[in-house]
DNA sequence: CCTAATAATTAGGTATGCCTAAATTTGCAG
DNA sequence: CTGCAAATTTAGGCATACCTAATTATTAGG
């Protein structure tokens, strides 16, 4: 198939490179290595190895990369990845907000339109959203300048004993759970009171003022992340 | 890249090859010869030979094709080429509905996006939209079952001398030509008064009850279709 | 009915992006 | 400092979908 996209060779496949690198390399741009990106992306690590060197051979590169020494994202592979996230998001925000998705559905296709919406398309849906600053999981949407400021929120998961949060943010990674915490009302926002169940390696949560409690396992209190109570 | 879809090898291609032959074959399903695809889809010929060999030669085939004598689409065929319709036209009445389009960029957007819609997608737009049965142009939306009525309507450019009519549709291959349509109020549903230019081969139209005169060259007349008045 | 023009097909190539298997390189443990 | 294991890279292939050039079919004219 000819490439697709702008003026450069964006492919989807290249967009996926990019996110892979932005999300494993963290927000301050840490040095990737090629087996976390085959493992990420589902793909023989020689594939990475050949993507990698297309990428950084290009006439103004998307990657810095160096042989055994793993990537990282240039400036400009940079850009690309926060506006396919910035995309992503947006997506995911309408479908949930204007086209009533379940939740749980919102995450894949974003996952395939993210990659052919065009600027319009994204400042239109950006408009009629009122311009959001985040998504139904609570992750934050990328500026069109291309600016996130992530929140300092940290994992359930990393919870030592006990206390009371508010939910900053779901993942997304697997659409079950997702469906159980939503009907748990573990939603972006909601105050979490948290419990650490020290035989069951797990936590026993309530939300808001509900004497109800749900069990957590450590798997899924990985997939939570809570910031203190303001 | 690895083939996308559903359980078939549906393809982006693919699927703009079954639009093409459901286009240039009619609604009746007339054969439809190698050349004419290709200026279509702007590819060379050999290309259309390529791919019509692989797609009859598929295990549950979506065309029929016999050397040196066109293809034609089988059910399956005609099935996913109205499904793309579907979806192509459903999306240009959400571009222009919801999100507040400009008439002329709905086509290209749609073209792109209605590859990769989900079913979902589909009925969820359609429901918004109240099950819309025309497009912006005015083409017809195929239904979710696959069934497409077509207006009997008659192209401007076949109007013999001049009458009144009903605008049916209205092209969407030449975005500038939309655009100049749409400014002088030629949009599907408006009264159109015609009269025919012996000399300079062409069209003198009014709308509505306006005395302002426009005329049309016959290249833009072959991009309207029109009804006799109800 | 034969030939010339037109259409279609075959043959052989390109680029993308993936794969496996066989080298390498790196880095850590002893 | 050596040597093994893990990570990486190279080499060689596959499928898709396109291309050009050369060949073969079909069809329409004379």
């Amino acid at each position: 198939m000819p490439a697709r996209g702008q003026a450069n060779g964006n492919t989807e496949s290249v967009d996926n490179y990019l996110k892979a690198i932005l999300s494993l390399g963290g927000p301050e741009g840490r040095r990737v290595i090629s087996k976390s990106l085959a493992e990420r992306l589902s793909v023989a690590p020689a594939s990475v190895t050949n993507m990698l060197q297309k990428l950084a051979a290009a006439p103004s590169p998307l990657v810095e990369y160096e042989r055994h020494r793993g990537v990282k994202l240039s400036a400009a592979g940079r850009r690309r990845a926060l506006e396919v996230v910035r995309h992503h998001r947006l997506i995911e925000t309408f479908l949930y907000e204007v086209l009533d998705y379940p939740i749980d559905e919102v995450h894949e296709e974003a996952e395939r339109l993210e990659h052919f919406i065009s600027e319009r398309f994204e400042e239109r849906i950006a408009a009629k959203l009122g311009h959001p600053k985040i998504d139904p999981h609570g992750h934050c949407i990328p500026t069109m300048e291309g600016h996130m400021q992530e929140h300092d929120s940290i994992r359930l998961a990393d919870v030592v004993d006990e206390g009371t949060f508010v939910i900053d943010s779901v993942s997304d990674r697997d659409a079950g759970t997702l469906r159980q915490l939503e009907a748990s009302g573990i939603t972006p926002g909601a105050r979490l009171r948290v419990r650490k169940h020290t035989a069951l390696d797990g936590y026993s949560v309530s939300i808001g003022r509900s004497s109800k409690a749900f069990d957590l396992s450590q798997e899924t209190a990985r997939d939570i992340r809570i910031l203190p109570v303001a």
